[in-house]
DNA sequence: TCTGGGGTCCTAGGACCC
DNA sequence: TCTGGGGTCCTAGGACCC
């Protein structure tokens, strides 16, 4: 990487992590001031049932998961991800609010928009995180940190949490030590100190798996990482994420920010409320694959991709899932194109249980307007077409 | 009181080709 | 009549992240 000896040392990097605060939850506050300081919680699919107020979450009844909580509720041990009625009996008389994800984009756009006019080098990260390079800056991290923490507020109304460290690995965990509204930098020196202490777990990269595993070992925390032996490490994780755990537990990692990347992938699904049977349920089914496909379709469209494989995916009232792919002869953005392939793919799989989630992707992607230009015959690219009679 | 939806990356075996 | 070795594509599953 940086270490061709004809080349000077590249000066330090300054990276920055910026996460906004329960960034769902606090949209949604923007809209409902009324519900400041209360526990609020949002998830499930659809609006509350017409009743007068706010739907309490003890009168929830479904599949859905938290996607965000205010740290009032979190305080009752809700977490995002958790399911509803679970966190239903941790905190009753939460609030329960729908999902309004177009609002959540505009307020993402808004504070990317802010970031960028005082650091364009931005790594999107999804809809509520980025990483920023700082390396050419000027300034002193501190006073850059207030400044990017100010400009996200005037722009959105809502705070966030940043990191500003050498590399993505530290300012990512470092973004999370003084949430909320946090600013917390570090250097590699801080390491032993501030990192070590944490659990393996808060780690971009050890997730539950893992996280067991480690403990087995006898590893806890980051520090016992960065003390264990390498060789035991790849003996039980294998040579590369082996080595992986050794580096990131001294704190070091090299990865660059990224300010574009192609999709590898686009894809849609969707769990049933409840579970359906391969055979009894077959028109429901066969209507949800058909409106999977038509709404991949236009993503691809809108997007300007073309898929060369297809892939579904089931998952069982077991919970367990399997996937079936199918590479394509000519890539396609069509929806019947999708669903002829999704249906090929689905004579492969064995029904015996039944399904809660049906799922479909566009895999292999090319730009739709670069094949188009090299095409070597442009009749054979499939164009979107409609859905009128394909039932059956 | 079970577990959403959208992604990325890695592993691993077999096919197939040179 | 006893066993190459790379390289790449396809497929399936799984860990992990937001």
């Amino acid at each position: 990487m940086s270490s061709d000896p004809a080349l000077p040392p590249s000066p330090p990097r300054r990276i920055a992590h910026l996460d906004m605060d329960a960034f769902f939850a606090s949209v949604e506050l923007l809209e409902h001031p009324e519900l400041r300081g209360l526990p609020v919680v949002i998830g499930g699919r659809r609006a509350a049932p017409g009743a007068e107020g706010h739907q309490r979450l003890k009168t929830y009844a479904g599949r859905g998961v938290v996607t965000t909580a205010t740290y009032e509720a979190r305080v009752f041990g809700v977490r995002s991800g958790m399911g509803l009625m679970k966190a239903a009996a941790l905190a009753p008389e939460a609030i329960l609010l729908p999902t309004h994800h177009e609002a959540y984009g505009r307020v993402s756009r808004a504070f990317k928009a802010a970031v960028a006019e005082i650091a364009p080098a931005i790594e999107d990260r999804g809809i509520d995180e980025i990483y920023i390079d700082l390396t050419d800056l000027p300034e002193a991290s501190h006073d850059l940190g207030l400044r990017l923490k100010a400009a996200v507020k005037q722009a959105t109304g809502l705070t966030c949490s940043i990191g500003i460290t050498p590399n993505k690995l530290l300012s990512k965990m470092a973004s999370e030590l003084q949430k909320p509204d946090g600013l917390t930098i570090l250097g590699l020196e801080d390491v032993p100190t501030r990192i070590w202490p944490l659990p393996c777990s808060a780690i971009n990269g050890i997730g539950p798996k893992a996280t067991v595993k480690l403990e087995a070992l006898g590893i806890r925390r980051i520090g016992d990482l960065a003390k264990a032996d390498p060789e035991l490490l790849n003996a039980q994780f294998g040579p590369r994420y082996g080595a992986w755990l050794s580096e990131v537990a001294q704190g070091h990692d090299e990865r660059p920010i990224t300010i574009f990347r192609e999709p590898k992938s686009i894809s849609r699904e969707t769990t049933f409320e409840r579970d359906l049977h391969a055979r009894q349920d077959r028109e429901i089914l066969s209507r949800i694959l058909i409106d999977l496909c038509e709404r991949l379709a236009q993503d691809l469209v809108r997007k300007g991709y073309l898929a060369r494989s297809v892939g579904i995916k089931l998952r069982f009232e077991d919970f367990s899932t399997v996937t079936r792919d199918h590479a394509l002869a000519l890539p396609v953005a069509d929806g019947a194109a999708l669903l002829e392939a999704a249906r090929s793919s689905l004579k492969r799989v064995t029904f015996d249980r039944k399904l809660r989630l049906l799922g479909i992707r566009a895999g292999s992607l090319i730009r739709a307007d670069e094949y188009r230009a090299h095409a070597p015959d442009p009749a054979q690219v499939s164009e979107p077409g409609l859905f009128e009679g394909l039932e059956g």
